[in-house]
DNA sequence: ATATTACTTTGCAAAGC
DNA sequence: GCTTTAAAAAGTAATAT
């Protein structure tokens, strides 16, 4: 009885300390990348829920905490890559969406409710690269014909909006480099230029040399 | 009826099981495969490679062995009598024929149609979809348990099937679900 | 800037750490 | 859990020329 106490005890403090471990790390991870009071809030609730769930078993707290991280930008819409999280976090970009994607099927966190739109990736890329509204407009026409014709199927939402700010750059006389794109996208130079060769090709843009 | 006439499926690779109820020496073993690597330290079994089936053989000690690469089942068997042959040569005794159990079988297949995979996501159940991580849409089947790669491309990858029927069974299942959620018969509504 | 090679995802067994 | 093996899909990444 006493013992069956005692290990009870034990295996609340642990609880406890694995938890205030997740909360610092979330706490850090947070204020990183300058993560709004309420993104940081989801992820504590979605970590929380998947502590109750037994969804931690295998998977390290740091990679789930990440992953919660994630989670919680893409349901309230607050665009972040996997690749800025990646970099602070001690685990590997692997094994962070190996949890995501986890954590997002016992949750039921659906792709729907993931679904972030590509004007807020725009909007995000367009911020750091200091481009006109008149530009991210432009690139959000191209991403949306570019849909309608079928071309974004599959392909890294973040290659996408690259080129198409990449595009809009040109056609708007506000050039920004293939190199700076794909830097604030978090997608490489090639991907940038396989994007904005296809969105040309079969959207008979004109480039302006 | 979900028309399956214009569905392909194609045999990639077989994954079998195989008992030859007889211990191995390993050290004994590795001195007759040609072209085959033993690091006890990295792996417990002997990696082999034949040419003719071209398989890959993984063969441990207890007698027990994995044949992967396999593009039918009749290439597994030939492997494995082709094995058994090496073996015999270096005294091992074999009094009864060996196990083999189909574990896995991967396909690839076309569903004949493209799909706009933010649509499939949105309406099939219980799929996943990430194109920042990996281009496909992923469908769990669980009666023949199976997964299934859709691509927008209309391709697809049938995993984890034990059979051929099997496999035609989940992509059957796919085929059921997309039409009951309208994503079949779309052609320019994207 | 392009070509080649390599890695992402799915499924599974084997023996041992 | 990991280690090793096989193969496809289509995308992206790393490295070579």
């Amino acid at each position: 009885r006493l013992r069956k106490w005692q290990s009870r005890l034990r295996v609340s403090d642990a609880a406890e300390r694995n938890l205030a471990f997740a909360l610092s790390e979330l706490d850090r991870i947070a204020s990183q990348l300058s993560l709004p009071r309420h993104v940081e809030e989801e992820a504590a609730r979605l970590y929380r829920e998947a502590v109750r769930k037994g969804l931690i078993r295998g998977r390290s707290i740091e990679s789930v905490i990440a992953a919660c991280v994630y989670a919680a930008c893409r349901l309230l819409k607050v665009p972040r890559t996997l690749d800025e999280i990646a970099d602070i976090s001690r685990v590997d970009k692997k094994e962070i969406g190996r949890s995501f994607r986890f954590i997002a099927r016992n949750l039921n966190l659906t792709p729907k409710k993931l679904f972030v739109k590509p004007t807020d990736y725009v909007n995000k890329f367009a911020d750091e690269l200091g481009l006109s509204e008149r530009v991210r407009r432009r690139a959000i026409a191209i991403l949306d014909e570019a849909y309608d014709k079928g071309l974004t199927s599959g392909k890294s939402p973040a290659g996408l909006v690259a080129a198409a700010l990449y595009i809009a750059g040109l056609l708007e006389d506000e050039k920004r480099t293939q190199r700076e794109v794909a830097e604030v996208a978090r997608v490489t130079e090639v991907t940038v230029r396989n994007r904005y060769k296809e969105l040309v090709d079969k959207l008979n843009l004109k480039i302006p040399v | 009826m979900v028309d399956m006439s214009n569905v392909k499926l194609r045999i990639e690779n077989i994954v079998a099981s195989v008992d030859l109820f007889t211990q191995l020496n390993l050290e004994k073993v590795i001195e007759i495969c040609p072209n085959s690597k033993y690091n006890p330290e990295e792996f417990p079994g002997i990696i082999c490679r034949f040419e003719e089936p071209k398989v890959a053989l993984l063969i441990f000690s207890s007698g027990k062995l994995v044949v992967t690469g396999a593009k039918s089942v009749e290439d597994i068997e030939r492997a494995v009598n082709k094995l058994i042959q090496m073996l015999k040569k270096i005294g091992a005794k074999f009094g009864r024929a060996p196990q083999i159990d189909i574990q896995n079988m991967v396909f690839s297949g076309d569903i004949g149609m493209e799909f706009n995979l933010d649509a499939v996501a949105l309406s099939l159940p219980n799929c996943e979809y990430e194109p920042e991580q990996f281009p496909g849409v992923i469908y769990r089947v669980k009666e023949p348990r199976a997964v299934i790669l859709l691509f927008s491309s209309g391709k697809i990858v049938c995993s984890g099937a034990k059979s051929e029927h099997d496999a035609w069974e989940a992509v059957k299942k796919l085929l059921r679900e997309l039409e009951k959620y309208g994503l079949i018969e779309e052609e320019e509504e994207w």
